[in-house]
DNA sequence: GTGTGTTGTCATTCC
DNA sequence: TCGGAATGACAACAC
């Protein structure tokens, strides 16, 4: 029963720190303070003030003092409440500075990288600007990104691979990692193989050089239009793509832009997608949209100003509350945990770059490579300048709720990258978490719980270290000094103070403190405590025939502070003058009693009798006075056996007897007390150092996480970028080419790429997005 | 004089 | 039933 109450308790704790570390805040006073006595008892134990446990048995068995069974319980004084505050303290966001030094070192160079090349790849691709669609966000964000946070923290891994595509092995390990995340949201893992990505590059390269072939495609574009079914987004059938439009119900196959998105979007042939049939379908600009505007998605080739993601916009919300709460608890701590100081000129380029000029050559290599840039641009203005004059019939299915139309093409996989705020003006704040796309979803899930951890640490009102400041007040309340006790040989404090005192109050005599101390009491290494002998009394014991006694004794000295040089060096314990001396034999004491004869001066026998009187106990003093013929060392430490014997071979009194009793009992039960009271040290330091590792593990834990989710936005814009580059090549049978306001790309299955019409997409879409849902019902 | 920390002691329970 | 351990509560003491 005791043991399944330990594990019943510990169960139970670990499992709120678990719940506080995934941001569920568990308010256990609540339960606590219910008066729910099942619930109360299990997570503090009943009252000791009616039931008890007997764990000196386990101790003894152990011979030691591990994990307490009742060490938590410590009566909801002080260590359930302790506890919780540092529970709830897990879930801010806190880095203990050693390890974000660590952090440090590990990202510094990347840092040092990424701030001495600021026109990489990175800025090149960043520099295609947002300044006409952001407008006054920008200027938001950046000043965000001044603070150096959170855009910095994206671009730890942003900068590293634009100029030749290699990913490094680092990066390989993360995607690796995140694919067994991604794997249940229908990213096969191939997509993570490193001879994968290979193929990517070369398909890239094979883009570059044959760009001249572009012109060969409409034609064989159009009789593979004619080839190619369209899948049903829910049933999985294939069927030949008609749509209302006649001459636009086109399915394009295009072998080319099948063998590109096959080697480079991430969702491979085995991928399996939320529904049967993953379209990749940018977003359809909405009917409210400016006409000019339908028309801005088109090859990065014709790159002009970008425009900022739904998705992005929300990493950066969170990394904007990341940083905010992060400056609350330490303005340097956040620097360096995130390195990029406030002005890297990396965080500027990645938040935006308004005035930079637009780079009217971003090549495909880099446009793929350019999902390490925040703000990689696809929407170039002299596309969004051009008519749509005609396109518009295509559009009557598309609603023109901009929210909603974000949401369908959200469900497409990749709406949400694809489309610039002005297509779905209010998709920052309301469309973004409920976006089904896979990869969103997680992203977003992800974005979410950190959010939620990051609201929760900001609701309550407090950073991390306040929190700390209050359980440093809270545990000064508990009535034990937690700082004297992070001291090894602090345990025996109380035993240096009996030591200390004695010494000094001995009025300058070295000897007799150091004899004194001798028979004072002392802990053993298992922090028992006992009463050492002197000399004197273990002659008497043997002379009296106390056999086995002595291994007794040694054990009980191994811890002894009997040079009082060393408790001289422990100042904490040199305020301790307490002189609570139990038992010291007469003869001890009466050593101890002669001061040097340099220092004896006239009168002192009357000091010498006051100080014997003040050095001996009252239980000796009784004994004296009881005429006790041997020492309360004995009395009190000498097994029953022996002890009974002892007594059996005087002639006492009643009241000898009596008192000899008492004096045995009150000498146990100290030695119990102060037992008892390391006890509930040792549990308060363990209980310490298992919140210390806790934290650890969560900033750890919380690194990772950034690092996973900066990873995943990577591959979203990878994807992205191939996206608009293989829908930006499309060409009709007259050359011309495809409005991507009317026209999508859908990925199957079975590894087909099908260009089918933007009303079709947006159907397929919205039943894959009512899927997810009703599954969540 | 008061507050706080330490230690000893008592009462009680349990093994 | 006894001895002893454990522990809450309280008092004494020193600072």
């Amino acid at each position: 029963m005791l043991s399944l109450k330990k594990y019943l308790t510990e169960g139970l704790l670990q499992f709120t720190i678990l719940l506080s570390l995934i941001g569920v805040r568990v308010d256990v006073d609540t339960y606590l303070t219910s008066q729910l006595p099942p619930l109360r008892e299990i997570i503090l134990g009943p009252s000791s003030a009616y039931t008890q446990t007997q764990f000196h048995n386990l101790r003894n068995t152990l011979d030691g003092y591990g994990i307490h069974p009742k060490s938590i319980d410590l009566d909801n004084y002080f260590t359930a409440r302790r506890l919780l505050s540092q529970v709830r303290a897990l879930d801010r966001f806190q880095v203990p500075t050693t390890e974000v030094n660590a952090w440090l070192v590990h990202r510094d160079p990347e840092g040092s990288v990424s701030g001495s090349q600021p026109s990489s790849g990175l800025a090149l691709e960043s520099s295609s600007g947002l300044q006409d669609v952001t407008g006054p966000d920008n200027g938001v964000r950046e000043s965000e990104t001044e603070q150096g946070f959170s855009e910095d923290l994206e671009d730890l891994g942003a900068v590293a691979p634009p100029v030749s595509g290699d990913l490094t092995k680092e990066d390989i390990d993360l995607i690796d990692i995140l694919w067994r995340q991604d794997i249940d949201l229908g990213a096969g893992r191939e997509i993570f193989d490193y001879s994968h990505r290979q193929k990517e590059q070369d398909v890239d390269k094979e883009l570059q050089d044959g760009a001249e072939q572009e012109d060969t495609w409409p034609g064989e574009g159009a009789e593979a239009l004619a080839r190619n079914l369209l899948v049903d987004g829910e049933t999985g059938e294939s069927f030949p793509a008609q749509v209302p439009g006649g001459e636009d119900q086109t399915a394009l196959s295009l072998e080319e832009c099948l063998r590109l998105l096959e080697a480079t979007c991430p969702f491979g042939e085995n991928a399996e997608f939320p529904a049967d049939i993953s379209s990749i379908t940018e977003a359809v600009p909405s009917e409210s949209e400016p006409p000019g505007l339908q028309n801005n998605l088109l090859s990065p080739l014709l790159t002009g100003t970008e425009s900022p993601f739904d998705l992005e916009q929300q990493w950066q919300d969170l990394m904007s509350i990341m940083e905010m709460q992060a400056m609350e608890v330490n303005t340097s701590t956040s620097e360096i945990l995130y390195d990029a100081p406030p002005g890297d000129p990396l965080s500027t380029n990645y938040s935006l770059a308004p005035n930079t000029p637009i780079n009217q050559n971003v090549s495909l290599h880099q446009a793929s490579l350019g999902g390490c840039s925040q703000d990689f641009s696809l929407f170039s203005p002299e596309v969004e300048s051009l008519p749509v004059a005609g396109s518009s019939t295509l559009l009557p299915l598309v609603p023109s709720n901009s929210t909603s139309l974000n949401s369908t093409f959200g469900s497409t996989n990749l709406a949400g990258l694809f489309f610039p705020p002005q297509l779905n003006g209010t998709a920052n704040d309301t469309a973004g978490p409920e976006l089904p796309d896979p990869l969103g979803g997680l992203l977003d899930e992800a974005m979410l719980d950190e959010i939620s951890l990051m609201d929760l640490a900001i609701e309550e009102g407090f950073n991390p270290v306040q929190a700390s400041q209050l359980e440093e007040e809270f545990d000064s309340d508990s009535g034990l000094s937690l700082d004297s006790s992070h001291s090894p040989s602090s345990l025996s404090s109380s035993e240096g103070s009996s030591s200390s005192s004695s010494s000094s109050s001995s009025s300058s005599s070295s000897s007799s403190s150091s004899t004194s101390s001798s028979a004072s009491s002392s802990f053993s290494e298992e922090g028992a405590v006992g009463y050492s002998s002197d000399s004197e009394t273990l002659d008497l014991e043997e002379a009296e025939g106390a056999v086995g006694y002595q291994p007794e004794y040694s054990k009980f000295c191994r811890m002894s502070y009997q040079d009082p040089s060393q408790l001289s060096c422990l100042p904490y314990l040199e305020h301790v003058g307490h002189n609570h001396t139990y038992n010291m034999a007469p003869s001890a004491l009466d050593s101890a009693d002669l001061p040097p004869p340099s220092t004896l001066k006239k009168g002192s026998k009357e000091k010498q009798t006051d100080f014997l009187d003040k050095q001996m106990s009252r239980d000796e003093h009784r004994a004296r006075a009881m005429k006790i013929p041997f020492t309360n060392d004995k009395i009190i430490n000498l097994p029953v056996e022996e002890f009974n014997e002892l007594l059996s071979k005087y002639q006492l009194s009643e009241a000898q007897l009596s008192l000899i009793r008492d004096i045995r009992r009150r000498g146990k039960n100290k030695m119990a007390a102060q037992n008892c009271r390391k006890r509930k040290l040792d549990t308060i330091l363990n209980l310490e150092r298992d919140v210390e590792d806790l934290q650890r593990d969560k900033a750890r834990l919380l690194r990772e996480k950034v690092e996973f989710l900066r990873s995943l936005r990577q591959m979203k814009q990878k994807v992205q970028s191939l996206y608009q580059e293989v829908f930006g090549r499309l060409r009709d049978e007259n050359g011309r080419p495809y409005s991507p306001s009317q026209y999508a790309l859908q990925y199957a299955g079975d590894g087909s790429v099908l260009l089918i019409p933007r009303t079709l997409a947006d159907q397929q879409a919205r039943r894959q997005e009512r899927k997810p849902k009703d599954r969540r019902k």
